[in-house]
DNA sequence: AGCACGCCGACT
DNA sequence: GTCGGCGTGCTC
């Protein structure tokens, strides 16, 4: 321990600072990058990751390390992705390690329990307590005594005196095991050729090593997920310690993935998902880190996972929405994912029925390899998808079935199928307006429109979760009973339904259902005549007996200067179509529409989706939009708008003038009130060429922003407007 | 993110 | 006269 063999190490902690602190260690420490240690800060003593170590004590005069904080180092792929992370998103990498270092338990060795088996010895006196004991011991093989006692109906000193005479034996047991390595030669189901085709490409990627993307582009129901299960079973054939992160949009899909999962690679995986409490997350995080999890299923965050030898990334559903984390650290998981692989020199593959534009751009411009996965040859994407012209065969007035639907749906059910009506709206009446007066029911906190929802009788706030009962007067002018529900919901459907189809049975499924698997099942066994559906009915089942898919509102989306919006649509109204006709059965969609003549109307009816593609690949060149530009946005938030809008106008007079780069705004995002926080948006769109996280990271500089007013960076903003 | 410093309002 | 509000600034 002497003084020249001291040396210096920095630290990243995981806070907002700009950079890591620099600190002196003792020549008798050992640390090395990755390591975890206890460092003073200030006055306190805070925890954080050895980021870079030098020789000699240097010139300043640094505090000393307090010491090491043990468990597994961050691994080195972790800790450039930390970097490479904090620059593109133009935050502090502190803040980004926040989000890797998620479990403040997992550096400690688990925790460990005793249990009780049955022993050899026998006690030299036998109780009736103590025979029950035994019993029970032999009946559970392995227990804790509390488990013991319970079953026995004794109290927990009856399991510690046998333990003590033999005749049960005690043993740790740790409270975190360990998970099951997967076996790749597990049974898979039987693959068709075109399955196998398939998989042969993702197992050849697998061979060539390092880095490779693959776009697995096929439609619902053709066993994406078996031909991925393939390529990892490949990997773990070639290098049984490899780590595989399969990401999932929704805990809702992991149910269906971890059964499928189980059976074919006889474990469980390990997971990671913002619903997992504690215990899981430590035992998770800490399995990672050893190396000891192989295959971790989990939502977008456990890309920030701290694997040491990953080489695969699957992400499932890679169009979906939910990848897009908006708040505390804005990123889009998919693109990460891929960045992730790149640094990790592991394989990813992004799997859709609908890939986003941006993946099959990419697969277009060769950076992926596009594996396309048809469900039978010949079969197009879609089943026969037709439209109704609104204009033409508009529904009675109030009601939201045109005539033509409701022949189809009377047709369908006479031969005994099922209908799906979908319509993306929750509850009755997406606005409550007053006969007399014309004033508008609207949430105290966002001003956004209240919906009402007869079935609980309450007009509540979508954006918030802000409700009321239903008032019996207006607000406004007091009239009394003159609310009236204007525009459907689901509810209201359904309530149409019923009353044209009266013998027919009629169910509500949306996220205001209390159970979903149940009305999912009575749907499997043709329980349900009409189910009425928003979203979440689309998404992932296989209904054997529905043939007809009404679209209530095709133009829902469509509207508004969202460039995006087609492409959600599009991606939407596929899913929901793709609903139909499977087993065998031909299947149809209608759609109604006021504008049958929209691209993305247009593209669906041909079941074309390249066409589609060029349409919208030619909107977004001429906006220069992504992906043939980049787009970031610089968020906004105060409880006063007066200082708002001036600190919004003077970061955008600062903004450094740059050939290829355009400033809009600051403006009112869609929400610019929420629960008194008034927000302003500032979008920035540059030249592909350009580094606009470095941009952003010049801008920012310039600025200073008093702390009233809350500034946000998200280069990867999913909404447009 | 903490934590302290500091400069103004209502208390024993 | 002090207790405490939270605006401002710093932490190797």
């Amino acid at each position: 321990m002497t003084q020249a063999s001291q040396y210096r190490v920095s630290i990243l902690f995981p806070l907002p600072l700009p950079e890591p602190f620099d600190y002196l260690v003792p020549g008798d420490i050992d640390l090395q990058p990755g390591d975890h240690v206890l460092a003073p800060l200030g006055k306190r003593t805070a925890r954080g990751v050895v980021w870079k170590v030098s020789p000699g004590s240097g010139d300043r005069k640094l505090k000393q390390i307090e010491g090491a904080a043990g468990g597994a180092p961050l691994p080195e792929g972790t800790r450039r992705f930390v970097d490479w992370l904090a620059r593109y998103l133009v935050q502090s990498p502190g803040i980004v390690l926040r989000s890797v270092l998620r479990s403040s338990e997992a550096l400690k060795p688990s925790p460990t329990d005793s249990v009780y088996r049955r022993g050899e010895g026998q006690p030299d006196r036998m109780t009736e307590a103590r025979e029950r004991v035994l019993d029970a011991a032999e009946a559970l093989g392995e227990a804790s005594a509390a488990e013991l006692a319970r079953e026995a109906g004794v109290t927990a000193s009856v399991v510690k005196g046998l333990a003590r005479v033999g005749a049960l034996t005690e043993h740790v047991r740790l409270v975190d095991p360990p998970f099951d390595a997967p076996d790749p030669e597990g049974e898979g189901l039987t693959l068709t050729p075109m399955q196998a085709e398939a998989a042969g490409v993702l197992r050849r990627l697998v061979r060539a090593g390092g880095f490779q993307a693959a776009l697995l582009d096929g439609v619902t129901g053709s066993g994406k997920t078996e031909v991925y299960f393939e390529a990892i079973a490949e990997i773990l054939r070639r290098e049984p310690d490899a780590q595989i992160l399969i990401m999932l949009p929704e805990i809702a899909l992991t149910e269906a993935v971890l059964s499928r999962f189980k059976a074919r690679f006889g474990t469980e995986p390990a997971l990671w998902h913002s619903g997992a409490g504690p215990k899981v997350r430590r035992r998770t995080w800490r399995e990672v880190a050893e190396g000891r999890a192989r295959i971790v299923v989990g939502a977008r965050s456990a890309l920030f996972l701290p694997f040491p030898a990953l080489r695969m990334i699957i992400v499932d559903e890679e169009h979906d929405p939910t990848y897009k984390q908006d708040e505390g650290l804005p990123y889009q998981g998919r693109d990460i994912a891929v960045v992730r692989a790149k640094l990790e020199g592991a394989m990813v593959v992004l799997a859709s029925a609908t890939p986003s534009l941006e993946s099959l751009s990419n697969a277009q411009a060769g950076r992926y390899v596009h594996v396309r996965l048809a469900a039978r040859p010949g079969t197009a994407i879609l089943p026969e998808v037709g439209t109704i012209d609104l204009r033409e065969t508009p529904a009675e007035k109030g009601r939201w079935m045109s005539p033509p639907l409701i022949e189809a749906v009377r047709e369908t059910l006479e031969r005994g199928e099922q209908c799906l009506l979908y319509l993306n709206r929750r509850g009755y009446a997406p606005l409550v307006l007053c006969r007399s007066c014309g004033h508008r029911m609207v949430s105290p906190d966002t001003q956004s429109y209240l919906v009402e929802h007869r079935y609980t009788g309450r007009l509540v706030c979508h954006v918030t979760g802000f409700s009321m009962p239903k008032p019996t007067h207006c607000p406004a002018c007091n009239a009394e009973d003159s609310l009236t529900s204007i525009g459907p919901g689901v509810e209201r459907v359904a309530e149409e339904a019923k009353s044209t189809f009266p013998e027919a049975r009629v169910e509500i499924y949306s996220s205001d259902s209390k159970s979903g698997a149940e009305l999912v099942a009575r749907m499997e066994r043709g329980e349900i005549d009409i189910l009425v559906g928003t979203q979440i009915a689309a998404k992932g089942h296989n209904f054997p007996g529905l043939t007809l898919v009404g679209v209530i509102d095709a133009d829902l989306g469509l509207a508004g200067g969202d460039p995006r919006a087609g492409e959600r649509t599009f991606q939407t109204l596929v899913q929901v179509a793709g609903r139909a006709g499977r087993a065998d059965r031909p299947g149809r969609a209608l759609l109604q529409t006021h504008q049958p003549e929209h691209d993305a109307i247009q593209a669906l009816i041909a079941g074309d989706r390249d066409a589609f593609l060029d349409m919208e690949f030619m909107v977004r060149e001429s906006l220069g939009l992504p992906p043939f530009g980049r787009l970031a946005a610089i968020g906004f938030m105060s409880m006063n708008v007066e200082t708002l809008d001036r600190v919004a106008n003077d970061y955008a007079a600062l903004a450094p003038n740059s050939e290829g780069v355009e400033i809009w705004g600051p403006a009112e995002p869609p929400r610019a009130l929420i629960r008194g926080w008034h927000r302003r948006r500032i979008l920035v769109r540059a030249d592909k060429e350009i580094d606009i996280s470095a941009y952003l990271r010049a801008w920012t500089k310039r600025v200073k922003t008093p702390p009233s007013v809350r500034v946000s960076i998200d280069v990867e903003p999913y909404s447009f407007i």
